[in-house]
DNA sequence: CACTTGACCTGTCCGC
DNA sequence: TGCGGACAGGTCAAGT
């Protein structure tokens, strides 16, 4: 669930949260969360500080003055939650939070820093990890030598956006949205967000879009990113931010499990299917179904 | 090579 | 009520 903007809300308030405090202690709650700790984690975690946080697609940096950084990827239900010390969570409480007590069942890793405060990395489905890695041989990963380009960044154009996206013209437009080497960042959600604005249909082959559906492709995928990030991302379920509190953007969600219920734009109900192997949400009336091809 | 599907997991919901 | 199965959705491996 998280993407680009839940991923980017996370760091904000992470940023804000961290920089400057030193790790006491790391718990390994569920070592696979983790693969390749601990043995470098006494040298480079323990006694370190938190110099920066930074994100690239949907991965987290988290960066110590040892020069190592601690990169993290939340997949569908990781959860980053910082709580300090004196922080009392009950009902009522200003900072009361959308999930309870931590630790928790789902806490996969515990960072413990010198003022007693602590950030829980929770994954309910064990699909996310951190791993530690020297912070210049970061975006040596596979995933980063192979992602595509930052769609917020000051440089990203509808005319890279197409170019990247005729790489693979032959698959439906949806599946190419989610594929993070053309560009960074899109999940479900947002595919099927820009998709429904720009009335295009996620079936439709890349090559046959014409240049107005790219470029209103873009806006409209520029304009979702921009907005879920203003509201704080999206809470379907499990996605909560830095203070472990959810997202709004679902209430401004045109299509995005909408099913059954009116397209904002001209009233038919919105549809549900599946495309690309995911669950997806169209308005038939807005979003034309491609004409079969011979 | 281009493209699609299944595996990785846990929890929830739906139908019988 | 209990139980099986579908579903949730990011990424990589395996299959066509």
């Amino acid at each position: 669930m998280p993407e680009l903007p839940e991923v980017e809300t996370v760091r904000i308030g992470l940023k804000r949260l961290l920089p400057k405090r030193q790790i006491a202690a790391v718990d390994f709650d569920w070592p696979k969360s983790f693969p390749n700790a601990p043995a470098d984690t006494e040298q480079f975690v323990i006694g370190a500080s938190i110099t920066d946080v930074k994100r690239r697609a949907k991965v987290l940096l988290i960066e110590l003055s040892t020069n190592f950084s601690l990169v993290i990827h939340l997949k569908m239900t990781g959860q980053l939650v910082f709580r300090s010390c004196q922080e009392a969570f009950g009902a009522g409480h200003p900072n009361e939070s959308l999930i309870g007590a931590l630790p928790d069942k789902s806490t996969r890793v515990t960072l413990t820093f010198e003022d007693d405060s602590k950030l829980f990395f929770n994954d309910q489905r064990k699909f996310g990890w951190v791993r530690l890695i020297p912070t210049p041989e970061v975006m040596n990963l596979d995933f980063f030598k192979k992602v595509g380009p930052e769609p917020l960044s000051a440089d990203f154009t509808w005319h890279i956006m197409k170019e990247r996206m005729l790489r693979r013209k032959n698959s439906n437009v949806k599946a190419v949205l989610l594929d993070q080497t053309v560009l960074a960042g899109v999940g479900n959600i947002y595919a099927d967000e820009s998709l429904w604005g720009a009335k295009i249909h996620p079936t439709t082959l890349v090559n046959d879009l014409n240049d107005n559906q790219f470029h209103k492709l873009y806006d409209e995928l520029i304009f979702v990113l921009r907005l879920a990030i203003e509201k704080g991302g999206s809470t379907d379920k499990n996605y909560v931010n830095a203070e472990g509190k959810k997202g709004s953007y679902m209430d401004f969600a045109r299509v995005f499990r909408r099913e059954n219920l009116a397209c904002p734009r001209c009233g038919t109900i919105v549809e549900k299917s599946r495309v690309a192997g995911r669950g997806t949400h169209t308005c038939p009336t807005c979003q034309e179904l491609p004409r079969e091809r011979l």
